[in-house]
RNA sequence: GGGCGCUUGGCUCAGUGGCUAGAGCACUUGCUUCACACGCAAGGGGUCGGUGGUUCGAGUCCACCAGCGCCCACCA
């Protein structure tokens, strides 16, 4: 009995009941297995902190076309997930909870308060985990890792003492990017520079034996002038030449200062002049270790000011600032005060004003890290797709910088370093020592700081795949095959892993890195949760379906380009949807539960014409489809398949075979249609399905539902392999083409002539080649059925009856006769336009054809080209002049 | 300051130097036709930001310009 479908496609009630079938069937899992292809992706893994945005849903359902067509293709497919334990972003997502219940990290200490870190993400750690499920996912979740469990943990150690021994990490003093709020170091990729309008205050330092006269400097940050140490001028300066080796006394502060000469100053900015403050400026750290010079700090990690500030101690950064300057100015040290528009560093996790501090670090050494990863690039080991960041990429890494790794944060991997307290040795193991290594005291205490997030993140590849264990994993899955993710992580990911890769296997992790463009608003504008702009995936997959979501957002995809997406866009693949359940609904009612043989036992001969069409136009878009995805072509793939099963299965061949439905002249005729129906229709789920499992599948198991026994459904009772093309039939694509032209010809004049669709037509072809009449004598049937003719006359050389509506199609002339009234003067107008198009078309072809040149140096086929347009052309437009002459008779 | 991307019909976007520049949405007209009004059929609408160049031929390559956007930079 045949299952009848709903008028309408319901996404909700099949969606997660295949998830659980396939998660049931293993069809997502993978193990190792030498003896065939692999494909390996590993997720971005997001954080745990994560809540999905349609940046996520995209890059998430990219991967998982590819993953689910190479699995069709029959690779063993491995797609990684796991999630990010994302150090400060968890740190204060949990510490805002905990406030809320009264409690404070640092009352708690760092035992309790990381127990409630796990605590928390035992709880929500995982929402996003689900919510990647929701889009259909087939991610092998039987192998999800943490980057904060014990396998990547001993990764980390393994990797940090690796690059300690060969001396690529290395701890010191330096200036490094603070967040106050946060109370870390940062890395430099991790401070988010932004345009502000502030101000350039000039302030006076004057000399100390000569207290009337004085040298100006320009800061942007006044408060720093506390720490100042020096003021340098450029050696080549003329102006000031003079002045080096006096000796100047700070403001309010009194501190006497040297004037000294640095090649770093730069004369033409300010007055020339500079102040030097080495505990808050990188530069001016740099300028005091050229010149011996001692910091000051004048301000604590947490921005207020130092004790060493003086009176200002205790205040705010700020507020410090407009104090001093109300100082400075009631002084009369301040010479003047300028707008200036400079960029301030934030804090990429909570928006702060990064502060520049001095403190001691931990960092990786990264030149010869980025050494290996420039070359293994340029030896084509790893290519970008779209090509163009590779340039973001290499540029990134030709000028890397040292990388400071030290976070003063809790949640995170301790650093594996032990610090002896009698001999202030520092023990880097890849297990907790007992005893100093140097004098062998007892008395060790391991480093406090955690690790930056992204140097666990870097590993994720092996990492995940059990390393340093010599895993089988690793040896069917490593180098991974493609990664998927968005330019904003370039720097902070995908270089990271390509380096420790390289360093850590001596490969680099993946071949393919492709980056997939960004989410926008409809006004261009990023999604914000701030700017409440966002559109909510999973608000989208409840109203339109998961299905409806990814084939909206792959048909929005091309190459790396951004996308403006509106809530209106999801209609477009919703629609589409339900084109594809309504044909299959055509499809069963039609079988009425009868099962055709497959195509595999049918004679060729026994084929019409529309059905070798449509197998021919079947094997052309299996073969588009496939070389798109190739590329990562993902509109291209999918509209392919949209535009055939669209606008040629349904459009066309549904419609034409519907009499031999209805009202068969024979069985076996009946029952060929009935089969290409089937094939045309499993091969396209075929292709449909890693862009829309859900539907693809609920589809294909109500095929088998109904046709259990018959051997039609070959692999079982999921969709688990990929169509490939096979020939196609040129010389029925062109006929096909020229009947669809009569048929949109007559269609078109009866609307003009504003005939009721259902009223028969008459009408009359004619042809001048004989093999023309006798095609068309041949497809009578099509024509007549389609633009619904009841006598259809076709012959050689057939003049046009008096009064009737004519049309030029290729070389053929198609009538009307009209016995009733015809309005003369629509005719003539539909006539005067068409020609009026052709004969700027046939303007253009006869200025190519006139130009010597073009003859001369274009391709053969492509002058033989136009000249055949003009010779049709020219054809066209004679017979439609002699219409328009009968006309006006 | 440097780099990159974008500028094609009303909107959002495709478009591998040469098929009459396409699609979806919107629009117009006609259809409650027994798969689908989340539909069917027929249409209207752009000369591809500007200028110059290369070429037999440019939306497609090059240069410059303009507007929009993104990224990078030790702009005291």
């Amino acid at each position: 009995m045949t299952k009848v479908l709903a008028p309408k496609y319901n996404p909700k009630e099949v969606e997660d009941g295949h998830y659980s079938f396939w998660e049931e069937r293993k069809y997502f899992h993978s193990e190792p297995d030498s003896s065939r292809k692999s494909f390996t992706i590993v997720i971005p893994p997001p954080n745990i902190t994560g809540v999905l945005h349609m940046g996520h849903a995209l890059n998430t359902i990219i991967q998982d076309v590819l993953i689910r067509w190479r699995r069709m293709e029959g690779n063993n497919t491995l797609w990684m997930p796991g999630t990010d334990h994302a150090g400060i972003a968890t740190q204060n997502v949990v510490e805002k909870s905990l406030i809320q219940n009264g409690l404070k990290r640092e009352e708690m200490g760092r035992k309790r308060f990381l127990d409630a870190v796990w605590q928390w993400r035992d709880e929500y750690g995982s929402t996003i985990i689900k919510q990647l499920k929701k889009l259909g996912s087939s991610c092998d979740w039987e192998r999800e890792r943490f980057t904060m469990d014990e396998g990547l943990s001993a990764a980390v150690r393994e990797a940090f003492v690796r690059l300690w021994e060969k001396g690529l990490i290395y701890r010191g003093k330096y200036i490094i990017n603070w967040c106050p709020r946060c109370q870390t170091a940062l890395s430099d990729d991790e401070v988010d520079h932004e345009t502000h309008d502030g101000h350039l205050w000039y302030i006076k330092y004057p000399f100390r034996d000569e207290p009337h006269l004085s040298m100006t400097v320009a800061t942007t940050r006044p408060e720093t002038m506390l720490g100042d140490v020096a003021v340098a001028v450029n050696p080549e300066d003329e102006r000031y030449k003079e002045f080096v080796g006096e000796t100047l006394v700070l403001p309010v502060v009194g501190r006497e200062i040297p004037v000294i000469a640095d090649a770093m100053v730069d004369k033409a900015f300010g007055t020339g002049s500079v102040k030097v403050t080495p505990a808050h400026d990188p530069n001016d750290f740099e300028i005091s270790l050229n010149h011996g010079l001692e910091p000051v700090v004048v301000m604590e990690g947490d921005a207020t000011m130092s004790k060493d500030a003086g009176e200002y101690a205790g205040m705010d950064r700020y507020e410090c600032r407009e104090a001093l300057v109300e100082e400075l100015r009631h002084r009369g040290s301040i010479a003047k005060i300028e707008p200036h528009t400079h960029s301030v560093g934030h804090c990429y996790r909570c928006r702060t004003v990064i502060e520049p501090r001095l403190s001691d670090q931990w960092f990786v050494k990264m030149k010869p890290l980025a050494e290996t990863a420039i070359k293994a690039t340029h030896e084509g080991l790893v290519t970008f797709h779209p090509a163009r960041w590779t340039k973001v990429y290499l540029d990134w890494l030709e000028n890397v910088r040292d990388w400071c790794i030290s976070r003063q944060i809790w949640w995170g991997h301790q650093i594996p370093a032990w610090h002896c307290k009698d001999c202030e040795e520092v023990n880097v193991a890849r297990t907790t020592p007992t005893t100093c290594s140097k004098c062998q005291g007892a008395n060790l205490e391991q480093d406090p700081d955690v690790l930056d997030t992204w140097f666990s993140s870097a590993l994720w590849p092996f990492s995940t795949l059990g390393w340093p264990e010599d895993t089988e994993e690793l040896k069917n899955y490593y180098p991974t095959n493609v990664l998927v993710t968005d330019r904003g992580i370039i720097y902070f990911w995908v270089a990271r892993m390509v380096m420790m890769g390289l360093e850590m296997l001596g490969s680099v992790p993946f071949h393919k890195v492709y980056i997939h463009g960004t989410i926008l608003d409809e006004l261009g504008r990023k999604m914000s949760k701030s700017m409440g702009n966002g559109i909510d995936p999973l608000d989208m997959t409840e109203r339109y379906g998961v299905d409806a979501v990814r084939m909206s957002l792959l048909l929005l995809t091309t190459e790396g380009q951004d996308i403006k997406l509106s809530e209106s866009k999801f209609e477009m693949g919703r629609n589409f949807t339900n084109k594809v359940w309504n044909a299959t609904r055509f499809i069963l009612m039609n079988l009425e539960g009868q099962t055709p043989p497959p195509l595999s036992a049918t004679k060729d001969a026994a084929l019409s014409f529309e059905d070798k069409w449509i197998l021919s136009r079947l094997n052309l878009a299996i073969g588009t489809t496939t070389a798109e995805l190739e590329r990562f072509r993902f509109n291209d793939a999918l509209r392919t398949i949209y535009e055939f099963f669209w606008h040629e299965f349904c459009d066309w061949y549904l419609e034409i075979i519907k009499p031999r439905l209805y009202e068969p002249v024979n069985e076996e005729d009946k029952a060929v249609a009935r089969s290409v129906l089937v094939h045309v229709l499993q091969h396209t789920m075929k292709l449909l399905h890693p862009f829309a499992p859900f539907l693809t599948e609920e589809i294909w198991q109500t095929l088998r539902e109904n046709f259990r026994e018959n051997g039609l459904l070959e692999e079982g009772v999921i969709i688990a392999s990929w169509p490939v093309a096979e020939r196609r039939d040129r010389d029925i694509e062109k006929t096909m083409e020229l009947l669809q032209e009569i048929v949109r010809s007559l269609r078109n004049i009866r609307r003009n002539l504003d005939i009721p669709d259902k009223q028969p037509l008459s009408a009359i072809i004619s042809a001048h080649a004989k093999t023309a009449v006798q095609l068309l004598e041949q497809h009578s049937g099509f024509l007549k059925q389609m633009a619904i003719v009841e006598d259809l006359d076709i012959g050689h050389d057939l003049s046009k009856p008096r009064s009737s509506a004519s049309a030029v199609v290729g070389s053929l002339q198609v009538f009307v006769p009209l016995s009733g009234v015809i309005d003369i003067d629509v005719e003539k107008q539909r006539q005067q336009k068409r020609i009026t198009e052709l004969d700027s078309y046939l303007e253009k072809v006869r200025k190519k054809l006139s130009n010597k040149n073009f003859v001369e140096k274009a391709r053969a086929d492509v002058v033989e080209n136009e000249r055949s347009r003009e010779t049709e052309l020219s054809e066209q437009i004679s017979k439609l002049r002699q219409i328009l002459t009968d006309l006006e008779k």
